[in-house]
RNA sequence: GCGCGGGUGAUGGAAUCGGUAGACAUGAGAGACUUAAAAUCUCUUGGCCGCAAGGUCGUGCGGGUUCAAGUCCCGCCCCGCGCACCA
């Protein structure tokens, strides 16, 4: 007997595959069309990883699926090129970031094509291709176009050691996300894109995404909508005002002293003479001391006294002005109306320098705990709104407001605007051009792309410019509008920005002459099954945000980009810890493949571990025995194919279970529970394992085991194409219809009853399928066991849940 | 602190609609084959009592609803992830 060898027979399928192009795929809109596509790679030097090999097997399993029910199926793969490691290494080495690139991509696209993915290679793209970076510059200058991308001064999150300013979604508790270190904060002229016009319209449109609830709730978070009102206090014995922002204006009546921002411009201007030593101390250091510290501080509350005060609108009380660094300057309008009776930052604040506190909501009286009450209740201390409840009295106290001129209600959010310059060489370049009569001008749509220069020193120079500062040649151009000497931005686009509208590219990868075809995207996009297990926020908000805004253009007709999102967890260690190459506990996928596993066991495998939402350990063993299992596969077909298929035995019964595995592996897909689908393919061969001792018939057999090729197909599509041409296939398996099942032969001739007491389990019963329920309480009430339990009592009640149970109640 | 998940055998997990808890796999044990081992095949495998039939307990803890609860409700505990002075 040919013996299960699959590192012969996977490399022979998958040049088969790729020599006959099977994968390769065009729109038409006479076939249902499915799109799926994992997020696409990081090629780094370390090549392919556990978490790509779990990523990819689900997508593939996924596109096998779907080209085996006969949909046309695009199933791309890309590059996402641009970043820091590349050009760390070319810093070091002097070596272009792009000729490393090159190296990676082809050493991954091996990796891939070894694990036959069944990808459609010619819409192969590469984000730090000119041809591909044109459009995406393109389409930043429509942005600039339409007011989206903007220059401003700010204060950024600046990475000391990558010498480059980072988003926010870019710092991960006070550090880089990429080196680890410790984040500072610098002001630069930096462009960003407006997100926060589109806060609303992307906030409305999560709950209808077909998308994990925990990326929901994080992007629903990272917004941060809060309905609330803007409160106008003026300023003792001035003109001036101050706006402070409150999701309570209930509670008005308590607030007893407000507060800034450091930040605040009103800071300054409002110390009195004989504070203003102590305020110019306390803002300097405030501004000096890193958000870091701020952060993870005791959370001990400062604050200094302006020597000015306010007038509550509401009480008509003179409040005390304070600075504290609690109140942050980028959220709400930076100054804040403390009510410490009813928020316990301020209650903190306000006993730490002996503050007067209110209490304006009536505490419940079970509430018996000192200090801050922060919930609803009947309005106290407030004039007029005496006794009104707190929820109702939000709406009545702004209404009240806004007839006085002196608030309004306000809805804020939390998300700011998207920071995308980027000091760095390896990206793709901001297309704008300064001049000093024209200002910010976008490059023109026929001079792009701007392409990167080559240059000898990579490294950026630490004066906060990129290192294409350096080449001169290249910076110095002429003005598109008036023809004069003029200097292109040397930032680089964020890299999030060239994973934005990938998706939509790989509808129309080869288009010169524009960014895609909006005939050929609106037939593949949006994304059908979109999979990762990374950017809960980022990258998932801004493909949203930028697919937003090209329905917008018209440049599509669908609003969101992906449909669903299939978010899988980590393979780590078997120790169950996370791989890391310090520890020594990586297992390099392509290792598994080639110790002999194969690529069908490792596929199997990773999406056997367990729900794919899950994290999940890595077990040697446990994929031993999935190898072991594909064997039995294996060696079951042979001897079917080596008998000479006499038959003695049970017919019916491999049909029974032939046609409720389709049902179950089918069932099973469409809720995308590969490792149920693989259970049931297990017992499936157990059980063929355990009919065929009685022999093999041709036809029914033969049917029984295509069917099991067709259903191991998208997990083992190795195994599965070669075994189905030993059994006589001419054509390739995802050429075959996916395997229907008739309901009527899954049903067996006899059901098993489950009979109990008081809802105990007491007994079994086995009837024909259609004994009637008459007939089954008697049987069971007549069981011995059953009369052990009910003796000469009269059953209460008898439940009888048909082809199921029957439950004795005494 | 807030939000979102989750807690089931020795282990990963299954139980899709409230109806046999523990499918499938790993591990462990026994047997067959073998000079032997590996591989392979077969059987057993939640705890306790029992020769067995069977009983009894059992899905983080405490209550509740129901003929029936891993599943629904209330209150707690623990673990993971996300956000975190956002007024």
């Amino acid at each position: 007997m040919k013996r299960y060898n699959p590192s012969e027979i996977e490399p022979k399928w998958q040049q088969i595959w790729e020599d006959q192009k099977v994968n390769v795929v065009v729109a038409n809109p006479e076939k249902q069309k499915i799109y799926v596509s994992g997020m696409f790679p990081y090629p780094s030097g370390a090549g392919m990883h556990t978490g790509h090999a779990f990523s990819y097997s689900i997508v593939d399993a996924i596109a096998r699926f779907h080209r085996q029910h006969g949909r046309n199926v695009l199933n791309p793969m890309g590059w996402d090129t641009f970043g820091l490691p590349a050009e760390n290494y070319a810093i070091k080495t002097g070596t272009a970031p792009a000729v490393v690139t090159a190296q990676n991509i082809e050493n991954f696209k091996k990796q891939f094509k070894r694990m036959g993915v069944s990808i459609d290679w010619s819409r192969e793209l590469n984000t730090s291709d000119p041809e591909y970076y044109r459009w995406t510059q393109w389409i930043f200058t429509k942005l600039f176009e339409r007011g989206l991308a903007y220059q401003k001064e700010s204060m950024q999150w600046w990475c000391p050691v990558d010498k480059t300013v980072l988003a926010n979604e870019q710092v991960e508790g006070g550090h880089c996300w990429r080196c680890g270190s410790e984040v500072e904060k610098k002001s630069m002229k930096q462009w960003f894109f407006r997100i926060t016009n589109y806060a609303e319209q992307l906030l409305v449109e999560i709950p209808d995404l077909d998308w994990p609830q925990k990326i929901k709730t994080a992007q629903t978070n990272w917004i941060g909508k809060s309905q609330g009102a803007e409160i106008e206090f003026k300023i003792n014995e001035s003109e001036d005002i101050i706006t402070v922002f409150s999701t309570r204006p209930d509670t008005l009546f308590g607030a007893t002293f407000v507060v800034l921002a450091p930040e605040h411009p009103l800071s300054k201007q409002l110390a009195t003479k004989d504070m203003l030593d102590a305020v110019d101390e306390y803002i300097t250091k405030a501004v000096k001391k890193s958000e870091i510290e701020r952060m993870n501080d005791t959370r001990e509350k400062t604050g200094v006294f302006t020597g000015s005060y306010a007038i509550n609108p509401a009480s008509g009380q003179k409040v005390p002005i304070w600075i504290a660094d609690y109140v942050l300057s980028g959220y709400g309008t930076g100054a804040i109306m403390a009510v410490p009776a009813h928020d316990e930052r301020d209650f903190a604040f306000a006993e730490k320098y002996n503050l007067p506190i209110i209490e304006v909501i009536e505490k419940p009286t079970d509430d018996t705990e000192a200090g801050m009450y922060h919930g609803e209740g009947p309005l106290i201390n407030s004039d007029r709104f005496d006794g009104t409840s707190s929820s109702d009295a939000r709406e009545e106290i702004v209404a009240w407001l806004e007839e006085q001129g002196t608030g309004h209600s306000q809805i804020t959010y939390k998300m700011r605007d998207w920071l995308i310059s980027r000091q760095r060489y390896w990206g793709a370049p901001i297309p704008i051009i300064h001049c000093d009569e024209h200002g910010a001008v976008a490059v023109p749509e026929d001079q792009l792309p701007v392409v990167l220069p080559v240059i000898e020193d990579y490294a950026p120079k630490g004066d906060g410019l990129s290192a294409l500062a350096a080449a001169s040649d290249w910076v110095n151009t002429t003005c598109p509008t008036c023809g004069r000497p003029a200097k292109r931005e040397t930032d680089t686009l964020d890299g999030y920005a060239c994973s934005s509208w990938y998706l939509l590219r790989y509808a129309d990868p080869k288009n010169a002459e524009q960014a895609w075809d909006p005939k050929a995207v609106n037939y593949w996009n949006p994304v059908d099954y979109y999979v990762g297990g990374d950017h809960a926020v980022a990258h998932l908000l801004y493909v949203r945000f930028w697919t937003h805004v090209f329905n917008e253009m018209g440049l599509t007709d669908f609003k969101e980009p992906v449909k669903k999102l299939i978010y899988h967890g980590y393979i780590n260690a078997e120790d169950g810890t996370k791989m890391s190459k310090s520890k020594g506990n990586v297992i390099d996928p392509l290792d598994i493949i080639n110790q002999g596993y194969g690529a069908d066991s490792l596929r199997t495998y990773v999406l056997f571990m367990g729900p794919i939402e899950l994290d999940a350990a890595w077990s040697s063993k446990s994929i031993a025995g999935v190898y072991r299992f594909l064997n039995r596969v294996w060696v079951l077909a042979q001897e079917y194919i080596e008998s000479d298929k006499s038959f003695m035995g049970n017919d019916t019964a491999v049909t029974r279970i032939q046609h409720k595995t389709i049902r179950r592996v089918t069932e099973d897909f469409n809720r995308l529970s590969f490792n149920t689908a693989i259970s049931a393919l297990m017992e499936y061969t157990n059980e063929l394992y355990k009919l065929k001792v009685d022999g093999f018939s041709t036809e029914v057999w033969g049917e029984a085991l295509n069917v099991l090729m067709q259903l191991i197909a998208p997990f083992a599509p190795h195994l599965s194409e070669e075994l189905n041409r030993e059994l006589g296939s001419e054509i390739l398996v995802q050429d075959i219809p996916w395997p229907i099942w008739d309901d009527s032969l899954i049903i067996d001739e006899t059901i098993t009853i489950i009979v109990q007491v008081n809802g105990k389990l007491r007994a079994k019963l086995e009837v024909a399928k259609d004994l009637g329920e008459a007939e089954i309480k008697a049987l069971a009430l007549a069981e011995e066991n059953v009369q052990a339990f009910v003796g000469n009592k009269k059953p209460a009640k008898v439940i009888y849940v048909p082809s199921r149970l029957v439950n004795i109640v005494v």
